[in-house]
DNA sequence: CATTGATATGCAAATGAGTGCATAAGAGCA
DNA sequence: TGCTCTTATGCACTCATTTGCATATCAATG
């Protein structure tokens, strides 16, 4: 539900193309929030419809035309009133879990090495966060929306972090089964 | 996806009615993975036209006749062929760290509650993951089955934990702003 | 006696999310 | 010349999820 406010929320940021926002999506807001480029194209048009944003086409030679979407004082308002409703707790959804539930039905062997994969990815983001982290937020004096930023960035890194220990604790476990 | 995988895990412990399923999600797998009702008995139909699962109808008098539903040979094997394949990554989905990305636009106060409320619900969580764990997990000789669940447990509760120091850390962050 | 709650199942509709396919053109490579 | 990559947008379909409704009865509460 909250894909529009994602969308609205980087828009506030500078006014972007639908291709602008998947990459953007894939380099900041995306770490939390996975979504595909139709995705997001379907909900600029639903954002339209509804007032919460501006589409201006802008011709080029060579390429199809961009469509730059720019957030309306609608949409900032609806953002607002947004931030205010409480949030819903976020549903965990990970067949790991659900084979940990099953273990004497799995074969080890293949359960071992997903986990491995699994420490990988979390190895893997973690170094992004870090990337990241030196390159936008290295000290200086941040503004308002950069700390909230930063924030979420750091609870990222620490996720990541309590992720990578837990899994190796957990694949030690099977390991010695 | 998973959700009838969630769900055969389930009937190989025992069988079980749609009702029956739908309070053990609540009070096991359902801790990863939420499902209504709805969502369960519609599982179970595909389930059974796939054969995966057998459907016995048990005549009660005074309430709706139960129809339980036993794993079929079937069934353990698609499982099983389910569990070696690779787990996907599960997306976060979270409003909350949406929000902290558009801290210029919301209302912080609002904001610190909503977090305060989210810090409670991990503290309940853990509180009942502890207490599972107490009851039904408390030193003995267990089962590979119940190993894998306990593991699991474990990874609950450390999550848990951790959400918790990380979420106090972020809003003592926030009431600095 | 009326109301509420627990047991027990299910349909229908709407929204949400995700996958696959289609188009269109320049730019670089072999 | 053909191949692939990048830019750029979008339709159509399917699967997942949520919400609301509907039914039926026993037990307990007031």
């Amino acid at each position: 539900m909250a894909l529009s406010e994602a969308i609205l929320v980087c828009l506030t940021e500078r006014s972007m193309s639908g291709y602008d926002l998947a990459k953007n999506f894939d380099a900041s807001i995306g770490f939390f929030w996975r979504a595909s480029h139709q995705q997001i194209y379907r909900e600029l048009g639903k954002l339209r419809e509804r007032g919460l944003v501006e589409s201006q086409e802008i011709t080029q030679t060579g390429k199809p035309n961009r469509i730059v979407h720019t957030i309306t004082e609608a949409g900032r308002v609806s953002l607002q009133q947004w931030s205010s409703k409480p949030a819903r707790q976020p549903s965990i959804k990970d067949d790991l879990l659900v084979k940990f539930y099953a273990l004497d039905g799995v074969d080890i062997g293949a359960f071992i090495e997903q986990l491995t994969m699994r420490l990988e990815q979390h190895q893997t983001k973690l170094v992004k966060y870090h990337r990241i982290k030196e390159r936008h937020f290295d000290g200086k004096n941040l503004s308002l929306n950069q700390k909230g930023k930063l924030i979420a960035l750091e609870l990222g890194i620490e996720q990541e972090e309590h992720n990578i220990s837990s899994l190796q604790v957990a694949l030690e476990k099977v390991r010695a089964i």
